[in-house]
DNA sequence: TTGTAGGCGTTATCAC
DNA sequence: GTGATAACGCCTACAA
């Protein structure tokens, strides 16, 4: 049925192997045999038959992104991130959804799908510390986020704690000295809230600014409804605030609604800054200053960790069988894109960014590799 | 390096083809070998090569899905419930991102990675009705979308008139009599805007209201800020209304914050209503009352007829070579799930959805399969 | 119920 | 530069 390489070698009269290496780009071919080739190839409609070509170099040229889900915009921007970073190299992504069951989780260490592709990055979101001996898998696993760490696998996370911080000292630098808090989870140690709780505290301790405990909100869910809720909470029991730092974008969508309903200026009376950066910040009423925690360089980094670890320059790259390189700990650069929420620029669009070296911030701007 | 069916078949003591048998959930095995094969698996941690199944088989389990961008919350959820329903069936899928160029769109139908899967569901958003050509392809495919009608291949798609006729029609169920519509591309004649008003027409005409041209709000891209841009032009011109129909949720969560803005209480002063069901309809204040387009079912259908075509009962089952089936339209059920925008429910959950005979609504639920 | 032979389309190894 | 030939690991006959 198909039409194999055999048919076009002998439509154009050469070997099998002789189509192969034109197939692969293999240099040392007469330029006349390969315009042959190439001609049959074109006449024939031929295209190289993966799954055999997949046997034959034990290697399938796709690799996994597992998430817990692409209805939650975050993971949704990261998958897109994340393809167009394997695209760029020649290299196609399967993505897998865990909706963080710990079965499912776990299932993409081990499951059926595991041996579809040449490697994983994986995003856990239900499995903990408690899980590190899951993760030394005999394959090449990227890790995201903040959930795991010292897992013996590459990891690429985020600087949750200095993007915090940095955050709050924006907020600080505006000249605002009640900075109140919204996402927050008390008690718990681990995972995201916990991080940028901590750095909203240094930042605050920075700033020469009290930690007043009325201006912690809390919200379990990061959604817009809670981050209105948490918002409302606060205003109605008439706590007063000049700034106010969401712990996520949906919390700071959400919280911007809630301060409108209150006739509350932004950012005249309250700044605003949310964190995550997804594509909604840009277009609120006012746009919404961000912390972007890197989301680009993140599946930018992740995937050519991954690559490395597969040991391929392409799809059908030599697997280098060098020494087994330790794992590293990636952390891109976070920035604060400034937009109307803070007073950061004038028009509609985002535009000035608030980076390193920055007017009035100074954002901890590591790339930190261990 | 890997294990084998031989390794296994040798641990075993039987033939590699019994392990073959095992493997592939072959009933005639006596329960003994099975359980010795099974422990032979399981002490080598043996994994079938799916490379090699898919040479043999000629068929790779995999599906592609490809959509515009998966930074748009539609595209996110669609391939969220894409990827679940094939999930279900036992197949994986892969995501093409087309960022809706026609040179992506093109090469989706005919480039490098069409052979790495057994089929495709493609919604266009660059290439249209003249382009009817490019979609005569010799694979299984399925199309989503209002872009292409009448090519030759299965087509899934939603029915934007009637559905939009009934929210019309629910919005003058309400007792609303000057019912705006936000989103209409002036002059256009294919696509959802051009689809949408129309449904929006039949719905005033049939319930007997006049079409008012102020109250038709033009929208060229379907974000959040541009459907407050246009709500708050209308309201600023002194438009005076009473129910607004926004031809997606995008559009419509920007019109609720320009009617909070107005300080205009919505349902109470002005009921609004969705086009979409995303996610954040859920979470807005007041939750938005939205026409799902039956999104799970177009996702579950356009699945469903692509194994159908690539004629199989699972990833590894056989292809029936029957006749070519004619090529299929199918029309899920959509509905209208009634929240708080318009005072449908008094929780802030959504709850009461009004289907196809639901009191007040005479929503067209059809499924035509042409 | 289980075993044997052969080939799926490609790439790697070697001659030529 | 190019051509035979042997795997890669599995499944489909068919045979026993």
């Amino acid at each position: 049925m198909a039409v194999t390489m055999h048919d076009v070698a002998q439509r154009a009269g050469v070997s099998i192997k002789t189509v192969s290496n034109v197939v692969n780009g293999y240099p040392y071919i007469r330029a006349q045999t390969r315009e042959r080739v190439e001609a049959a190839i074109d006449d024939l409609g031929y295209r190289v038959n993966m799954s055999a070509r997949n046997l034959r170099t034990r290697r399938t040229g796709l690799i996994t992104l597992a998430v817990p889900e692409l209805s939650l915009p975050y993971f949704a921007e990261l998958a897109d991130a994340v393809i167009s970073a394997a695209d760029a190299a020649g290299w196609t992504v399967l993505i897998e959804q865990t909706s963080a069951s710990r079965e499912r989780e776990t299932e993409v260490l081990s499951g059926r799908r595991r041996h579809l592709t040449d490697g994983l990055i994986f995003s856990p979101l239900a499995l903990g510390p408690d899980d590190l001996g899951l993760f030394a898998v005999d394959f090449p696993l990227v890790l995201l986020g903040e959930r795991v760490f010292g897992a013996p696998a590459d990891h690429v996370t985020m600087n949750n704690v200095a993007a915090a911080k940095a955050a709050t000292l924006h907020l600080a630098s505006l000249g605002r000295r009640r900075i109140a808090v919204i996402g927050a989870h008390e008690g718990e140690q681990v995972g995201s809230a916990a991080l940028r709780t901590a750095g909203y505290r240094e930042g605050l301790e920075e700033a020469g600014l009290p930690f007043v405990p009325e201006l912690v909100g809390e919200a379990g869910l990061w959604h817009r409804s809670t981050g209105a809720e948490a918002m409302s909470r606060m205003l109605d029991d008439g706590v007063e605030l000049d700034a106010v730092f969401a712990l996520n974008d949906a919390l700071a969508l959400g919280a911007l609604h809630a301060l409108h309903a209150h006739r509350i200026d932004v950012p005249g009376d309250v700044a605003l800054i949310g964190f995550d950066d997804v594509d909604d910040a840009k277009y609120s009423v006012p746009a919404l200053t961000s912390v972007d925690p890197g989301r680009d360089q993140i599946a930018h980094t992740a995937v050519e960790l991954l690559l490395e670890r597969i040991g391929a320059t392409g799809p059908g790259g030599a697997n280098g069988a060098g020494d087994p390189a330790p794992f590293r700990k990636v952390v891109p650069d976070s920035r604060i894109v400034g937009r109307e929420s803070t007073g950061d620029v004038g028009t509609g669009e985002p535009s000035r960014v608030v980076g390193t070296q920055a007017g009035g911030t100074e954002l901890v701007s590591v790339r930190t590799v261990v």
